[in-house]
RNA sequence: CGGGGUAUGGCGCAGAUGGCUAGCGCGCUGUGUUUGGGACGCAGAGGUCCUCGGUUCGAGUCCGAGUACCCCGACCA
């Protein structure tokens, strides 16, 4: 058997993406192209992204509602720039009950459009708003390339829906998303995102204006996480979203839509992984710490086991999700590398030498080796287990910033230069964002702008674009991307 | 939809020039010895060789058609 398990990442960061997502049961190959099965470990891992975003949407006072699968075809059509962005992934039901529809039905692509009309008959007064709504939901797009979880045909998310009386709340609404996500990605899953507007070829179809959340994977692709509409009111119109104001004025409103997918686990996967395979961040670990008892013969059995029963017991009643190995076949050498290939933060052993000395031996996942592995007292081990996780979820941040910010590279009018750093990191430059520039670097690089950050590195200054050299006030950052 | 490739136990593969009971590694089942960084012995189970058709005394192997999947490009949370 050779030294890894799955191959290593710095070997072919692709190869060992597939493989460790199969190999740490994450997902299972479907029967269906470009669909994937999302096992018990893997769906874990959803859950906690899912609750972690679903209390930070019904803190900032979103309320969940569930809206049909199927959308008449003719909803899809009332939104020019909507259907054009999405007709070719469309799946159509032309047939139900045996027999040809009248209409067909379009299966969700997302839900702009049947929660628009909705929209339009719950929506009267300015008194109704805003209207802040979330779906938890299966959405399908017929895609040509897939990948498990970074993009599959159909995949799990959220879509956030509002409607606003004015232009300038639905733009808030918009923004405050985009903090939440980023908010949610940084101190759940201890990932470094950017915020920044998408420029106008990256926008969503039928937006305004598109923000994202763009992160960095160790191979220092871009994902985008996470992304926040402001419709404006191109749905308000096509669907009759209106509203009588405080002087019985009949307006539309303003509406925006944001989601987050579980590419998010995906995103986990890469920015975290190492040679080893997963690295979890504690605060989403659908297992947070794995105890592995180890004993001779039965002698050295019994108070072993009683003593990891024990430490079991008082961990999970502290609110630790912790599972307990006791697989009898396995050797404490073949656990620890399969718990540490699953991305388990934190690994505690219990031995016949620990039962004498009232330790334990604990290991922490993101320092390697014996570096990372230090006996304890079993007193106390619930808050020494508690700030362990807590160093491990920041110590996770900060490996993942650091990486991030190495790779990182601000260009100013140098062309070539721009091109090379592209070859194996990103490129923040001045950039008009027109779509001639941004065709031809896509040409020219295979990479594409990731977003005009919120934050610019130099505000109020200005500079020339990188293709075409004209002045520009706004820097861009440009990446391979998933 | 263009270009290239693959299809053989659960997974990864081997099976030149057709030849009789289709193998190997890992995994799986039973059992015994093991167990502080990927243990080992013994005994087992598991296969429409992608599908259909053809050539032949005989096809996993040759021929034809079909299907599926993978990789590379254009669309994408």
């Amino acid at each position: 058997m050779s030294e890894f398990a799955v191959t290593p990442q710095s070997e072919d960061f692709s190869k060992w993406y597939n493989e460790i997502v199969y190999r740490a049961e994450l997902a299972d190959q479907s029967p269906v192209r470009g669909c994937m099965i999302i096992k018990p470990y893997g769906y874990e891992l959803w859950e906690g992204i899912r609750d972690g975003l679903d209390r930070r949407f019904k803190a900032t006072g979103h309320r969940n509602a569930y809206f049909p699968l199927f959308i008449p075809e003719s909803f899809i059509k009332r939104e020019a720039e909507h259907v054009e962005g999405f007709a070719p992934e469309l799946a159509v039901v032309t047939h139900g009950g045996g027999k040809e529809l009248e209409e067909p039905y379009i299966v969700r692509p997302t839900s702009e459009t049947v929660i628009g009309e909705a929209f339009s008959r719950w929506i009267q007064s300015y008194r109704d708003l805003p209207l802040l709504i979330n779906q938890w939901a299966n959405v399908v797009r017929w895609e040509l390339r897939t990948r498990p979880f970074l993009r599959t045909s159909e995949f799990l998310w959220q879509e956030g829906h509002t409607a606003h009386a004015t232009e300038e709340d639905a733009q808030t609404e918009t923004l405050m998303i985009l903090d939440v996500y980023e908010d949610f990605a940084r101190n759940d899953a201890a990932i470094p995102v950017i915020k920044g507007r998408k420029s106008s070829q990256e926008r969503f179809a039928g937006a305004k204006d598109s923000y994202t959340i763009e992160a960095m994977m160790g191979d220092k692709r871009a994902l985008q996480s996470g992304t926040s509409h402001n419709l404006g009111q191109n749905f308000a119109r096509a669907f009759d979203i209106t509203y009588t104001d405080e002087n019985n004025q009949l307006q539309h409103c303003w509406t925006t839509s944001w989601g987050l997918s579980t590419r998010m686990v995906g995103a986990i996967v890469m920015v975290h992984g190492d040679d080893k395979g997963l690295r979890l961040p504690p605060r989403l670990a659908p297992v947070q710490v794995v105890l592995v008892p180890i004993y001779k013969n039965d002698t050295e059995k019994t108070p072993v086991i009683q003593a990891a029963d024990h430490l079991y017991k008082a961990l999970r009643e502290a609110g630790i999700r912790i599972h307990l190995d006791d697989r009898p076949n396995l050797s404490p050498g073949f656990k620890y590398n399969d718990w540490e290939m699953r991305g388990v933060p934190v690994r505690i052993e219990v031995g016949p030498k620990d039962v004498e000395k009232n330790t334990v031996a604990i290991a922490r996942r993101d320092i390697p080796g014996k570096e990372g592995k230090k006996f304890i007292p079993q007193e106390g081990l619930v808050q020494a287990v508690r700030e362990l996780l807590v160093d491990i979820q920041s110590s996770m941040l900060r490996q993942a910033t650091e990486f991030r910010d190495a790779n990182i590279h601000e260009v100013v009018g140098d062309y070539d230069r721009f091109s090379e750093i592209l070859k194996d990191g990103w490129a923040q430059t001045w950039f008009c964002g027109g779509a001639d520039c941004e065709a031809q670097i896509k040409a020219d690089n295979q990479a594409v702008s990731r977003c005009f950050p919120l934050e610019q590195p130099h505000p109020g200054e200005s500079g020339p674009c990188i293709k075409c050299g004209q002045s520009v006030h706004e820097m861009a950052l440009f990446a391979k991307a998933y």
